[in-house]
RNA sequence: GCGGGUGUAGCUCAGUUGGUUAGAGCGCGGGUUUGUGGUACCUGAGGUCGCCGGUUCGAAGCCGGUCACUCGCCCCA
């Protein structure tokens, strides 16, 4: 019992909990589909540079958070931490460069090695959307509206509050950061150690930092939102706009930033406080850059992704496994006239189980343990007269009748 | 990677300051019921007390280590 287990942060998926994770998944592809993204699937591992190249060496999860390893022909493989590197390196190889924009849906696990929490696991399963060659900001609002209309099907849209920023341009970022930099400097002896190490290398990613003394420093900071460019500056006002058009709220966050260097322009995350402090359970925003870093040709692209156990976490409805019809015989010799029945009854799309063992007494415990709502019994006096005892479950009320008469009754 | 909490039956949990055969409820098996379930009653099975080591005459309870879960940090979906 102790030795056979998963590995940590690593979990088996009984029927309760992945009826819980399809219905995530079912609803969000359909949704998706409706906005004409279409579905793709990816590899769960590649070369590993599909992802070191554009997350860039100064993410967590290229520095310590991957599964990277060598296989027996020694490619550096890694097994994928996120999804759109590998959706867009999929666009690029197929070469729908020349058939854009392209509009892609997926879901699928993802690892991380991180320390597992609450909403947090190894092995976890995204739900995302990529939209591909479309730089018009109209992209940015449609996929927002469609992540926003996902958890809307969820029933958890009023325990969810949108936060949205931009990053800018390339131009604007430099010029913002050397300002943070310029800001931050004359604090360098009272930010977090954390802090301090990005000051030279990420200094945007200190925006978001959760430590106390941080947040106090970075409240009076300079932000983004006055150093965007003008082309940078509408493109956000325009997203905002269209977010309003369709009643759809939103927080500006100016702390708000990716983790993964390929973003740029608009970031958002849909949060939630129910989960403690894993609350992000969507997010994502505008990774024009990414493309070309894969060695494509410049290709813009926006897209999301969702986690799905957390949003399992939110949504209510439990998993009930009801079946429609047990087959019960009088005793085991009976069995086997029971399977050609069965097999009728699934064809009429009647869920069904034969109870093989034990007495009627110990068939009926397991019909009502089981759920069912009727029982077809089948002993000697049934067989000479060519019906079979048919009961209802519910009120308990038994008739003889014939297949036919029992398919009927069970569809209708 | 860092810090706090937890680990006793399939599940939820009791277990006094270390002291005989470690308990309950639910669930599971058998029976009351030789062609009939849900209720009720009777009865049974199931635990190396996460694992390893130490202290002790004696450890589920104390100490150390380890593994897992959990909460927070980091980071992220």
């Amino acid at each position: 019992m102790e030795k056979l287990r998963t590995v940590r942060g690593v979990h088996d998926l009984l029927p309760q909990e992945l009826y819980k994770h399809q219905q995530v998944i079912n609803a969000g592809l359909k949704i998706s589909d409706k906005y004409n993204y279409s579905q793709v699937e990816t590899p769960i591992f590649e070369f590993a540079e599909v992802f070191t190249k554009p997350l860039g060496n100064s993410s967590d999860i290229v520095t310590k958070e991957n599964y990277i390893f060598k296989d027996r022909s020694q490619d550096e493989l890694m097994l994928r931490p996120e999804g759109t590197s590998g959706v867009v390196r999929a666009f690029l190889n197929a070469g729908l460069v020349q058939d854009i924009p392209q509009r892609f849906s997926y879901y699928g696990p993802m690892f991380r090695y991180e320390r597992p929490q609450k909403g947090r696991l190894r092995q976890f399963k995204q739900l995302g959307v990529e939209c591909l060659g479309l730089s018009s900001w109209m992209a940015d609002i449609e996929v927002i509206s469609l992540g926003h209309d996902f958890l809307e099907q969820l029933g958890i849209i009023e325990n969810i509050n949108v936060n949205i920023n931009t990053l800018g341009d390339i131009a604007s970022r430099k010029k913002y950061r050397d300002v943070l930099v310029n800001y931050l400097n004359d604090f360098q002896y009272k930010l977090s150690k954390d802090s301090l190490k990005r000051l030279s290398i990420n200094p945007l990613r200190i925006l978001d930092s959760k430590n106390v003394e941080d947040q106090k420093i970075i409240k009076n900071a300079p932000s983004i939102l006055e150093y965007l460019n003008l082309e940078s500056r509408t493109r956000f006002e325009n997203i905002c706009k269209g977010l309003d058009h369709l009643n759809i709220k939103y927080n500006i966050d100016k702390n708000l930033v990716r983790g993964l260097d390929y973003y740029c322009h608009t970031a958002f995350e849909f949060t939630t406080n129910e989960l403690g402090s894993q609350g992000t359970v969507l997010a994502g925003g505008r990774y024009d850059g990414l493309s070309k870093m894969l060695g494509g040709s410049d290709i813009p692209g926006v897209g999301w992704a969702a986690g799905v156990e957390r949003l399992a976490l939110m949504i209510k409805s439990e998993f009930t496994n009801k079946i429609d019809v047990v087959l019960i015989g009088q005793s085991e010799n009976f069995n086997y006239l029971l399977l050609p029945i069965m097999k009728k009854l699934i064809q009429n799309g009647i869920k069904s189980e034969i109870i093989y063992t034990g007495n009627l007494s110990k068939k009926f415990k397991r019909a009502n343990k089981i759920k069912a709502s009727y029982a077809i019994i089948l002993g000697e006096e049934e067989v000479s007269k060519q019906v079979f005892k048919f009961k209802d479950l519910k009120s308990g009320i038994e008739k003889l009748i014939n297949l036919k008469q029992a398919i009927k009754i069970m569809t209708k």
